[in-house]
DNA sequence: TTTACTGCAAACATTTTGCAGATGT
DNA sequence: ACATCTGCAAAATGTTTGCAGTAAA
């Protein structure tokens, strides 16, 4: 979860103009309580009245990614998608595969799996990622029977 | 790492019929030392001399997919590709950045970090997906300076 | 034989780009 | 004023589908 007037401030802080059509998209994104897709953001602006067209979103995309207020994750079906995040140290990302919402976690002890991961295989580790699929809390009481699927 | 004939009996231990495209692809897949993608396939057929057409190109890795002999893996910079893997156990995937070589991992331990993940969150863990990228051994070694890189 | 499979080419979906005009600073 | 940013529409990519012919089993 990350506020539209968060991402508006990162743009003037690293120097982009802050534009209509960049705080319109900042007020789509933060909308979002986790995961979005950039063909989400094309349908909500077209269905907004400050509309933001497509050719904007992609490359403002691309910034906020640069900031790190926005990171690209892999949807288990195989398509990508994003979540907006503070831009603080190295975390990843818990994601409800029913509304999409997405919490930032720390995964304190990967790094000694990694090492360990490093030590086994010879390969010299420089990065990863790690996601992890499940029910938040609000859908689990939503859609609670799941004994048999 | 899987060779073609693994990869030619899953099709027909499924219940799928063993042709000549389905060989071809097999091989193209079975050269690859790791990670490659769609787009290299349908390339690498285009000029061998057994051709496999796009669309069947396609197909056959959503089957391969399904049988768990390849897997969908996100590459860094926010695109995706495939590894092929032997369908075995719950694993994950070390990929080198510079050959794109691919090794299949473990990670034990990151169970119990992730039943800390869902007590502290709440939510309810349904899976997860690890990657981890780096230099693989003969790679640390072709190209050995990295400080400061 | 039977029916899954194949290639083609067209349809679709997604992302990128060139450019003239609009707009923050 | 001036350079960045925007939208448009076209182009480049990437993926899926319908269909008539081909070839496993």
């Amino acid at each position: 979860m990350v506020g539209a007037e968060a991402i508006v401030d990162a743009f003037a802080e690293a120097g982009y103009r802050v534009t209509e059509p960049r705080r319109a998209l900042a007020s789509l994104i933060a909308a979002h309580r986790g995961r979005f897709t950039t063909g989400d953001l094309v349908r909500e602006a077209a269905a907004s009245r400050v509309g933001v067209g497509r050719a904007t979103i992609f490359r403002s995309l691309e910034v906020l990614e640069e900031l790190g207020f926005l990171e690209q994750i892999a949807l288990p079906g195989g398509g990508h998608g994003f979540v907006a995040c503070a831009p603080t140290t190295h975390h990843h990302h818990l994601l409800c595969s029913r509304c999409g919402r997405s919490a930032d976690i720390a995964a304190t002890g990967l790094s000694s799996i990694l090492r360990d991961i490093a030590t086994r295989s010879g390969y010299r580790i420089d990065s990863h990622r790690l996601e992890v699929f499940g029910l938040c809390p609000d859908c689990r009481s939503a859609a609670p029977r799941k004994t048999g699927n």
